[in-house]
RNA sequence: CGGGGCGUGGCGCAGCUCGGUAGCGCGUUGCACUGGGGGUGCAGAGGUCACAGGUUCAAAUCCUGUCGCCCCGACCA
């Protein structure tokens, strides 16, 4: 390909407000365009990058044995419906009328699509397990798109589903995705971290996702020390220090005149957070009830929102914590079991708590489970922090910011069975097909793979996902002999199926050699009259300060040694 | 959805307080020079100042509203 036929054109400023820098580069390189909020073009070099990536990952996941299909953007909504995900989906469905007056939706995501399909051709355990994908545009209508391709309303996503007949299958299509993806991004040159993670509303149990350590990252995970143990903040547990004392002391009523926090009682009663039994008022879909969790401890909403089973889970208004009969800053479960209570287990390693006595300017002393209040529901709720000790035993955890490029999961029967998708067994017996997910951003892939390849100069993307392998860079082209040795390379590089440009634009060495490092070539090739009379051709790497002198006839076979 | 900011030639910005000739850098066009890290000179082209309404003799500038975009937060299969 030749410079002059790509719209390269490279930006010397860009808006003072695009902050990432993946978002910067991409624009100063010229690899992407801005349409509107969250919304991207690709231009052509931008686009080289992406079908890299999306090559890469076909090769593999062809590996793995997994079939390609196309499933369509637009979509009648009553496929939504019969998940009952057309109300409950967030951001809500993005839809308009055909001219028939019939709702469609523009797809989010495809579970549905994927479960109504293996559900037309899917009868007996013999056509199990299968698993299906494609590389489709998908679109979210988000409250607030932001770094560039970071987070996007319309993306392009590859995204998995497998079918199997029982755990053991899904359990080996995970596997094999587990290990496909590891596969994926190493090829693509990104040390990823795997984390466990919450399923979140797409339902489902285990899940898995592949996250790529940066400070621009709206990810925050938590690593054990030896890196044996690693999660997202939403789901990461940790071992809680046990404060519980041998002598179980009577409860007494104290006066706490406007002592209506934490801090505050920690000061006023000279107790550690450790002391105080803190209750957290939360509406779950419409009903109040409250959580209580040692005082040094945070609310989890996710592990809350879980163990309650709860869709909508808000923390209460303070109309609804004193319709409820509690009165801010001095709630507590004491006396109150009409309410639904959670308690966070560190309560019960724990004693002699302090706690709200439900009475304005009162708290009680020497609180204690279960003698003083109970629950059906204890378990654990609290926030992993840094500093807190890992599940693992192996020291304190570590909060690291992070970018999400993939996310595997464990469906289990949340699709096939509301929507019927069913298999008969060995034993002639219909039940349900059990389902996993898996997907991966191509467009944040490519933000990520820059977050973590770039330096002063520019993008430094390896060479499996870089535009070009090779920039050809003549130095004036006016001069005929340079010119022709450039084509001569051009299309010698060429024929070996080298991905070579050569930059035939008319324009200064410097300019070519900024936009070389800055656009990312991974390997320079310079052919000028300084260089003339050597007979070996002039070649340098993105990551070395010099340059190297090869013959013709070894040009080739060093140029693949250097992007392997 | 809450808070903050911005909208002025293709791109990046100044001008707005204090109303009166629309400016700078980059890019771009032509010519010449130059040719190893965003080069030099000369000469050009290019803007209903986001949109709508209002105040005024006069609005990029003041007032009201709308739209768009960015950043922080909430949210994020």
């Amino acid at each position: 390909m030749k410079a002059s036929n790509l719209l390269l054109k490279t930006l010397r400023d860009i808006p003072s407000d695009a902050e990432n820098i993946s978002h910067r580069l991409l624009l100063r390189a010229g690899y992407v365009q801005q349409v509107a909020a969250g919304i991207f073009s690709l231009l052509p070099i931008g686009n080289r990058s992406i079908f890299k990536i999306r090559e890469i990952i076909r090769d593999e996941m062809n590996l793995s044995g997994c079939a390609e299909v196309n499933m369509p953007v637009i979509q009648p909504k009553e496929l939504w419906e019969e998940s009952g995900r057309a109300e409950t989906f967030f951001p809500p469905l993005a839809n308009f009328k055909d001219k028939r007056e019939r709702t469609l939706v523009i797809a989010p995501t495809h579970e549905e699509t994927a479960t109504a399909m293996i559900r037309s051709f899917v009868s007996s355990y013999r056509d199990l397990p299968v698993t299906i994908y494609q590389i489709q545009t998908k679109f979210r209508d988000e409250t607030r798109p932001r770094g560039g391709l970071l987070r996007v309303r319309e993306f392009e996503m590859k995204d998995a589903y497998s079918f199997d007949v029982d755990e053991k299958g899904l359990d080996k299509s995970f596997e094999t995705m587990l290990k496909t993806y590891k596969r994926i991004f190493s090829k693509c040159g990104l040390e990823m971290v795997i984390v466990d993670a919450d399923s979140g509303g797409i339902g489902g149990k285990e899940s898995k996702e592949f996250v790529l350590i940066a400070d621009s990252g709206d990810d925050t995970i938590l690593i054990s020390p030896d890196e044996s143990y690693a999660a997202n903040l939403e789901k990461a547990e940790f071992i809680k220090t046990d404060y519980s004392e041998d002598k179980i002391l009577d409860k007494e009523i104290i006066e706490t005149k406007n002592i209506n926090t934490i801090e505050k009682l920690s000061d006023f009663c000279k107790i550690p957070k450790n002391k105080i039994a803190k209750s957290v008022i939360y509406n779950s879909d419409g009903e109040i009830i409250i959580a209580v969790i040692r005082a040094d401890y945070d609310v989890n909403e996710t592990k809350l929102r879980n163990i309650l089973g709860s869709k909508d889970l808000r923390i209460a208004s303070s109309e609804e914590v004193i319709n409820a009969g509690f009165i801010p800053g001095y709630a507590s479960p004491i006396d109150r079991t009409s309410i639904k209570s959670v308690i966070d287990d560190s309560i019960e390693i724990g004693s002699n708590y302090t706690a709200g006595a439900n009475k304005e300017h009162f708290h009680f002393k020497n609180v204690n489970y279960p003698r003083d209040f109970r629950s059906e529901i204890v378990g654990d709720i609290a926030e992993a922090k840094e500093g807190f000790l890992s599940p693992n035993n192996s020291g304190k955890l570590i909060a690291k910011k992070g970018i999400e490029v993939g996310h595997i999961f464990k469906l289990g029967y949340t699709y096939s069975e509301i929507m019927g998708a069913d298999f008969t067994d060995k034993t002639g017996e219909t039940r349900p097909i059990l389902m996993g997910c898996y997907g991966i951003g191509i467009g944040r892939l490519l933000a990520a793979a820059i977050e973590a390849n770039h330096d002063e100069n520019g993008i430094n993307l390896p060479a499996s996902i870089s535009p070009f392998t090779v920039n050809l860079i003549g130095i004036n082209l006016e001069e005929k002999k340079v010119n022709d040795k450039c084509e001569k390379i051009y299309d010698l590089l060429s024929k070996n199926h080298i991905d070579v440009l050569f930059d035939n634009r008319d324009l200064p060495p410097g300019v070519k050699f900024k936009d070389s490092d800055l656009v990312g070539f991974p390997i320079r090739i310079i052919i000028s009259k300084k260089n003339f009379q050597e007979t070996n051709i002039e070649i340098k790497s993105r990551n070395d300060s010099n340059s190297s002198y090869i013959s013709e006839s070894k040009l080739v076979d060093f140029i693949n040694n250097l992007i392997q």
